[in-house]
DNA sequence: TAAAAACTTGAACAACTGTTCTAAATTGTG
DNA sequence: CACAATTTAGAACAGTTGTTCAAGTTTTTA
């Protein structure tokens, strides 16, 4: 044995790899062994701690939902003191964006490691990975939909869901394809920036949404 | 033999049978096994005819990129003819998104599995993949942001950049997650309205555009 | 019609997948 | 220390994957 401490916990050394791999390949394109390998141990260890391989994702996602959530309600409770519209929805947007990159508190590696996680799952069939993803989001989503329609008089409902859809969809393809911006525009922006990449998806949805209220 | 202008092109069962199944699933979830039995034939015929798995993929890229481009580029050129700046972009966004949704030519099944196909492979790792979608359309969508820019006096090209990625991760995330939009809004929208998607995405992408143009 | 080309078939391959089981080792507890 | 619980290890399982090959069948060509 090299550490106790770091021994003591063998379930957390398996959910950081597990959560680095499927944030860099998918769910599906990462095999048990792989994540045993990268963790030290042997493959039975790992359904042992975590019985089916649904289940790491299911853990995962169990130690990042809560404080992401909560950070953002936080944040949105702040925003929403805030008098002036435009203002406002700014600070609202910012406060949906921010804690998908700088993640649930201080767990290791850049933040945006489990929001491409969940980017990447979006797109694979998976029925139980989509229930998770599903019942995970959704309710904080309304939140924020409600929060930004008060800073929209006029503006219909549904029209809000939209483009919040776009803004989702926008930001997932850009975790998902960081480096097609700066293909597209010749090596001068580079997409990787997170505070770049905030700062488009705040101004462009800020925009998309202020054009419905009249 | 039941039929023999059918049993002629096997060659193209098989591409329609495997664009219908990557399209639904994406492309590593999907067997040879699978697509031979449901295009009536046998694994080793379905190699015979297109070499590789990655070679089915290239197959179908092959017979609706060109198309594809051809229908953008000839409606950006009507587009173009336009002397109001607003309108004109808001015909620009639409001859982007009108031949992803029709698709090229008359080619069966709804015009979105082409599209939806991309959408999902974009979020696959598969390399080989990833190099086929760059050079089929990154060339096309230079032009159609030179075209945007020559409506925003004033805005910078990064800028324009990043709101036309936004945009094709909007319609990537809309076709991958057609329900959602339902949850959200408790049922009030269908978003297999392939009307109603684009016309979204267009007034969406518009104002997100607009507002850079002082 | 006979030879050549194109096509189809069935079987086998090596590699990999998630899951399960029993036995060994380690740890905690009295 | 001795006993029990927790954790690790290794092996085996039944299944699927993409690919390949030799032998047939059909179609085209000369």
């Amino acid at each position: 044995m090299r550490n106790a401490a770091l021994k003591a916990d063998t379930s957390l050394q398996i959910l950081d790899v597990a959560e680095a791999l499927f944030s860099e390949r998918g769910f599906s394109a990462v095999s048990l062994r792989e994540i045993a390998r990268q963790a030290g141990v042997v493959v039975s260890n790992v359904t042992y701690h975590h019985g089916d391989k649904i289940g790491i994702l299911a853990a995962i996602y169990d130690r990042h939902t809560r404080p992401m959530n909560a950070r953002r309600i936080e944040l949105l409770g702040e925003a929403r003191r805030i008098p002036d519209r435009a203002d406002r929805l700014t600070a609202i947007l910012r406060a949906y964006l921010l804690p998908a990159f700088t993640s649930s508190s201080d767990l290791m590696g850049g933040g945006t490691r489990f929001t491409r996680m969940r980017a990447l799952l979006s797109a694979e069939g998976d029925p139980e990975a989509q229930r998770i993803i599903a019942q995970a989001f959704d309710q904080t989503t309304s939140q924020f939909i409600d929060a930004i329609s008060e800073c929209l008089p006029g503006a219909s409902r549904g029209d809000i869901v939209w483009r919040a859809h776009f803004l989702l969809g926008a930001l997932y393809y850009t975790l998902i394809n960081p480096e097609r911006i700066g293909r597209l525009s010749k090596g001068q922006i580079t997409a990787d920036d997170n505070e770049t990449a905030i700062g488009q998806l705040v101004s462009a949805t800020h925009a998309s949404l202020i054009a419905l209220s009249p």
